[in-house]
DNA sequence: AGTTTCATATGG
DNA sequence: CTCGCCATATGAAACT
């Protein structure tokens, strides 16, 4: 049984029960606290909540009531569309509503600005404007007109046994994305101000830079025997070079690294510890850390591949040095998880490569592959792995990957599959049915500095038609690239619901307990939980990790071992 | 002055 | 001729 909730935006709303195939049930019922009732219904038992998680469950979860499992519209909306070839179409319930009826769409809303934690005032329910809704529109009626609308499009996925499986596990993410952000990350403000000062020197008074970062940009004149030299700006790093002369074409560190002169490590310092100063120091702990808790926003799906994204506080590139501010409260311990070689698995498994996934049993993936097919080389293996999953063709990669071909034809050509149909401009799904956007204007040749600038020269240097040869050669440019996307896509996607599933599993299993999921970011979760109740909660990451496994795969020689710590601080995990 | 792109760092 | 995926965040530099 479901229960279609509209809220009215004054701590009220009106509900109307679904049945599992998407017939309303009885009559839409008003309530004045929809909180309560809520709760009541979860008292109650089975019971599926048909809403946008990100509109109705944040108000719900201040009020301190939490739900089993929902079906969310919106981000199953998007699973979809993107199925149906309209990635990026309008995903907002008033838009599926009118497509359903044949009425006008309107664009989603641009994404909120990121929000630090406390300094708004938090709406108490966020329902659809009446001035953005169009005539006719009811929230609803709508709900459970889209909500049954949906099951059918389902059904006409290709797997949708699959498909439905990635729904729910999709809903549930979006749940446990609005509880993350609500509960926050264990967050020591004593440890976080230690290692900065550490790292840093003292921080200085007026906001400019801390001690230490004064201190380096003088030693970095110095190294140049000049009165100053202003270290963030390649521009003028790159001419104090020149005029010592070094031929170097940019300050990145990797090139840096090539050349002998005094100023290379000061400058790798200092661009390192400036990082730290500005995008995780003082200022930032201000803006984003309350009470002990640093509160990111999680954006489910965020990515194109499935990954979540995070808005504002940079919580998934927290840096290493950083993570000793992670601590759990007195009493309470961090429970650190993470799936170890996680991609290469998934190919194995997807791939069904008899060889690859009889590797993928043993503890050390590399290692096995190793002792089958590289002589016991594991950075070759290594390299040779990468390489088939990201498309990497040159260098040290090609004979690597000719072995990987030649040993493991089934996984290679999975991969090669995909990157070809990419190259062609077709589309490429996961393994439960998430589909990569189609390629578009905005796609580039590629990343590397040299792509774009390079070619352009050649045009300029008449090598054939300046522009048709351009152009030819850019296009295939485009069509690798993004046969490398596509290539990579059905790997990191399909991680991505693995890592989902065991997400969804656990918190499930957590539920009814005090131990809350605090972070998670790609393969690897953290649960905060108490000291005498650890023992419980690393075997469910285990339960779950081993569930994700079975619900994707069903039975597969694959396995997904998974990292666990048991620490007080993040930084003592690994 | 405000906005966009580039370069460089961080994370997986 | 060359060829490694997905992101966020910052300040400088370039652009409008």
């Amino acid at each position: 049984m479901l229960i279609a909730v509209a809220p009215l935006g004054d701590g009220g709303a009106v509900l109307r029960r679904v049945g599992d195939d998407g017939t309303p049930v009885g009559s839409a019922e008003h309530v004045a606290d929809l909180a309560a009732a809520v709760r009541g219904a979860e008292r109650g038992g089975d019971v599926r909540w048909l809403w946008a998680s990100a509109e109705v469950y944040p108000a719900l979860v201040r009020a301190g009531v939490s739900v089993a499992r929902c079906h969310d519209l919106e981000l199953t909306e998007a699973l979809l569309l993107g199925s149906e070839g309209e990635w990026g179409a309008p995903r907002r319930l008033v838009a599926a509503w009118a497509r359903l009826n044949g009425g006008v769409v309107t664009p989603d809303p641009p994404a909120r600005q990121p929000a630090p934690p406390g300094d708004v005032q938090e709406a108490l329910f966020d329902p659809t404007p009446a001035d953005a809704a169009p005539p006719g529109f009811d929230t609803l009626d709508a709900a459970v007109a889209v909500y049954a609308a949906q099951l059918g499009r389902i059904a006409g996925t290709p797997m949708p046994g699959r498909f439905r499986l990635l729904v729910a596990a999709e809903s549930a993410g979006g749940l446990l994305a609005v509880e993350m952000g609500r509960d926050g990350l264990p967050w020591d403000a004593g440890t976080h101000d230690a290692v900065l000062t550490e790292l840093l020197g003292e921080p200085s008074r007026v906001g400019g830079p801390p001690s230490r970062l004064g201190e380096l940009a003088q030693e970095i004149a110095d190294a140049f025997g000049v009165a100053r030299v202003n270290a963030d700006s390649p521009a003028e790093v790159l001419k104090a070079f020149r005029r010592a002369g070094y031929p170097v074409n940019s300050t990145a560190a990797w090139e840096l690294r090539r050349i002998d002169h005094p100023a290379v490590p000061l400058l790798t310092r200092y661009k390192e510890l400036y990082r730290i100063w500005t995008a995780h120091g003082w200022a930032w702990r201000q803006q984003w850390v309350r009470d002990g808790r640093f509160h990111p926003e999680y954006v489910p799906a965020g990515v194109v591949s499935g990954r979540w994204a995070t808005r504002g506080g940079g919580a998934l590139q927290i840096p290493k040095v950083i993570r000793a501010s992670v601590r759990a409260d007195p009493g309470w311990r961090l429970v650190v998880a993470d799936a170890a070689q996680l991609e290469p698995r998934i190919l194995a498994a997807v791939a069904d490569d008899p060889g690859m996934a009889r590797a993928a049993g043993a503890g050390d993936m590399y290692a096995a592959l190793a002792a089958e097919a590289f002589h016991g080389d594991r950075a070759i293996a290594k390299v040779a792995l990468l390489g088939a999953m990201y498309g990497q063709v040159g260098g040290q990669a090609a004979p690597a990957l000719a072995r990987l071909r030649q040993s493991y034809p089934k996984a290679f050509a999975y991969v090669e599959d995909a990157a070809r149909t990419g190259e062609a401009g077709g589309l490429v799904r996961s393994w439960l049915g998430r589909t990569c956007p189609p390629p578009s204007a905005s796609w580039t040749e590629g990343t590397w500095t040299g792509g774009s600038a390079a070619a352009a020269q050649d045009g300029a240097e008449g090598w054939g038609d300046p522009e048709s040869g351009g152009n030819v050669r850019g296009s295939v440019a485009r069509s690798r690239a993004r046969g490398r996307f596509t290539r990579n896509f059905v790997i990191q996607a399909t991680a991505a619901e693995w890592a989902l599933a065991l997400l969804a599993t656990l918190r499930t299993r957590l539920s009814g307990t005090p131990a809350r999921i605090v972070f998670f970011q790609h393969d690897e979760v953290i649960v905060h939980a108490p000291r005498d109740g650890t023992d419980e909660v690393v075997a469910a990451v285990h339960e779950a990790a081993a569930s994700a496994s079975q619900l994707l795969f069903g039975q597969t020689p694959v396995r997904f071992p998974l990292g666990v710590a048991v620490v007080e601080s993040y930084a003592d995990a690994k």
